[in-house]
DNA sequence: GGGCTGTACTG
DNA sequence: CAGTAC
DNA sequence: GCCC
């Protein structure tokens, strides 16, 4: 039997099945799906295990490619085949609305909620392809759809997979959800929304399940309120947004840039910065950076010191430097910042727990590379946490692929959920960004409270439990409170005895301050740092645990708070968005960092 | 001249 | 408290 | 470093 046939006869199966599912587990209802196993000529027991799958799930799945009905194409094979499956020459043929994703995205329902196409992207070049870019009418209905139950999961051939960007990982990976993030990014809040509802329907094992559907709901509903109730003056609201905060606009390219050779030579200046004592020179890196990420944004090509000068954040001192690039192609002051010390300090500041002031005292003490550290050369002493970097410093240093980060994340949550089966346990950081690497796992833990319990104690038997099991090998920084609601862990712990030590950071939050943890943990840094400091110049203080408001400041030290100030935003990220007026983005958008 | 995020852990 | 990390 |  061909696939064509095969998928035909499907749409007839499982009906009494969907009819008695309930809809919330239908997580492919409303879609229309062209599957390509590879084989054209002959449906094999794992294709047709496949598009049994899709229909149990409420899909459906289309025999014959029609770009007006079909609204995913899901493939476990590589272009040549997958175009003849589709009866095209190239892959650009396919509309921009209609997503070429691997079999994993399927599968990602099973996990509460479907994942976004572009983490699960067949081919690189049509990354961006999203199913939220099609227009809202007439689709879809050309086909019957109910459904559900339970079925294997395929396994996806990878090899399809662009992984240039990780180098370290062997092309026989079976997690193709390491794809890299999409080099643009088109969402904005209405398709936000349409997003987070279709991604909703997640077993009612997901204490957190609901709050996402809640969330997209009141961003809806909030869409048209004016964020300034009155609070603060009109003239005072223009002149934020005429400042224009870091958080506020998305990154609009990654790929190459008309001023890359300007940018290189700032980036080269600001690494040397990087490893220089004084507070001045940190402010030049942030500075800097700042500079480099709106060159990458730039349109145009700069060729003059005023065209240079207008960019925002761009002063006289860097215009001259930039004017300088255009016209020699150098930067003499490269030359100058690269003093003997910088290549030492570097290196020493690779240990953890090591800095900038740690550093350059074993660098006056004479170290001047890793093995004078480890010989202790001028009799410099190491903490404990030291000890800990020098022994795994290029663990420590290296990035995973995001299927390590999930393969580990996969051996901790079920021992969590043993501890409590009501747990909320999600990976924040690079991964929940969607990085096809991770420099480390950010785990998040909290927990619902309506039936008068809590997670307090978890953190404790978790960790016990994933240090008796290897997984946890080192601590690097334990928490103040082991029982309380909030907790704080560093940490090494490998995938098994013969994988890398990788970071690993655990973090327990009350259940109210859910919002503001998901969008501490998520970052980036960069961003966090931005959105913090819009929230201040606005008069609020943003943290992991809330949004506050009403926070009396020292007037002789803005830092130091005199007052707490109360909470008005905690529980969602869409909230502390909405007030503080930054426009929805998803995780994957909120990368600042160059 | 002062701000450029705000907090947790270590010794 | 200073230093470090996120 | 830049901006106020």
């Amino acid at each position: 039997m061909t696939p064509p046939e095969y998928a035909a006869k499907v749409l007839t199966k499982f009906q009494p099945l969907l009819d008695r599912t309930p809809p919330r587990k239908l997580f492919l209802k409303d879609k229309n799906i062209f599957y390509i196993g590879g084989d054209l000529k002959f449906a094999s027991k794992t294709t047709r295990d496949k598009m049994d799958f899709v229909r149990k799930k409420g899909g459906t799945v289309v025999p014959v490619y029609d770009p007006s009905i079909v609204t995913h194409i899901v493939t476990d094979t590589t272009p040549i085949p997958t175009l003849k499956a589709l009866a095209l020459k190239s892959l650009t043929e396919i509309p921009d609305h209609i997503p070429t994703v691997l079999w994993s995205w399927i599968t990602s329902g099973n996990r509460g909620k479907l994942e976004f196409e572009w983490m699960h992207a067949a081919f690189s070049s049509r990354i961006d392809a999203d199913s939220s870019k099609r227009s809202s009418k007439g689709k879809e209905a050309q086909f019957p759809r109910q459904v559900a139950g339970t079925v294997s999961g395929g396994v996806t051939n990878s090899s399809v997979i662009d992984d240039d960007h990780h180098p370290q990982t062997p092309s026989s990976s079976l997690h193709p959800s390491s794809a890299a993030p999409p080099f643009s990014s088109a969402a904005n809040p209405p398709q936000r929304t349409r997003h987070a509802s279709q991604q909703c329907n997640g077993p009612e094992g997901d204490p957190l399940a609901e709050y996402y559907a809640l969330a997209a709901a009141d961003q809806e509903s909030a869409e048209s309120n004016d964020s300034s109730d009155g609070e603060m003056p009109m003239d005072e609201v223009v002149k934020q947004s005429r400042r224009g905060f870091t958080c506020d606009q998305r990154n609009t390219d990654n790929g190459h840039c008309l001023n890359q050779g300007i940018i290189d030579k700032l980036q080269e200046l600001m690494e040397l910065h990087k490893e220089k004592l004084s507070d001045h020179d940190r402010w030049r890196v942030f500075s800097y950076s700042k500079t480099i990420r709106a060159l990458r944004n730039h349109p145009v090509q700069i060729k003059s010191y005023e065209q240079a000068r207008a960019i925002k954040g761009v002063g006289d001192k860097t215009a001259r430097k930039i004017e300088e690039i255009i016209q020699t192609g150098e930067l003499r002051r490269i030359d100058w910042e690269k003093t003997p010390d910088v290549e030492s300090i570097k290196n020493f500041k690779g240990i953890y727990d090591v800095g900038p002031h740690t550093a350059y005292q074993w660098y006056n003490a004479g170290c001047r590379t890793l093995d004078d550290v480890k010989a202790r050369k001028g009799g410099i002493t190491l903490t404990p946490t030291q000890k800990i970097g020098v022994e795994y410093y290029d663990d420590i240093n290296s990035r995973m692929p995001r299927s390590e980060a999930e393969q580990i994340f996969n051996k901790i949550k079920p021992i969590a959920l043993e501890i409590d089966p009501m747990l909320f346990i999600e990976i924040m950081g690079s991964f929940r960004r969607g990085k096809a690497d991770c420099g480390d796992i950010d785990i998040l833990i909290t927990r619902p409270t309506h039936d008068g319990k809590t997670h307090a104690g978890v953190i404790r038997s978790l960790l016990t439990e994933l240090h008796v099991r290897q997984i946890i090998t080192e601590d690097l920084a334990t928490p103040d409170n082991f029982d309380g609601l909030e907790a704080t862990y560093r940490g090494l712990c490998r995938l098994d005895f013969r994988s890398r030590r990788r970071r690993i950071d655990i973090l327990a939050v009350p259940y109210e301050s859910r919002g503001a943890a998901l969008l501490y943990y998520t970052g980036d840094d960069i961003f966090n740092r931005a959105i913090r400091y819009k929230a201040g110049s606005m008069g609020y203080s943003l943290n992991q645990r809330g949004l506050f408001t009403a926070v009396a400041r020292d007037p002789n030290d803005r830092r130091k708070k005199l007052t707490k100030g109360y909470v008005i935003a905690s529980e969602t990220e869409e909230e502390i968005f909405k007030i503080l007026n930054v426009p929805w983005q998803e995780p994957h958008e909120r990368v600042r960092a160059v």
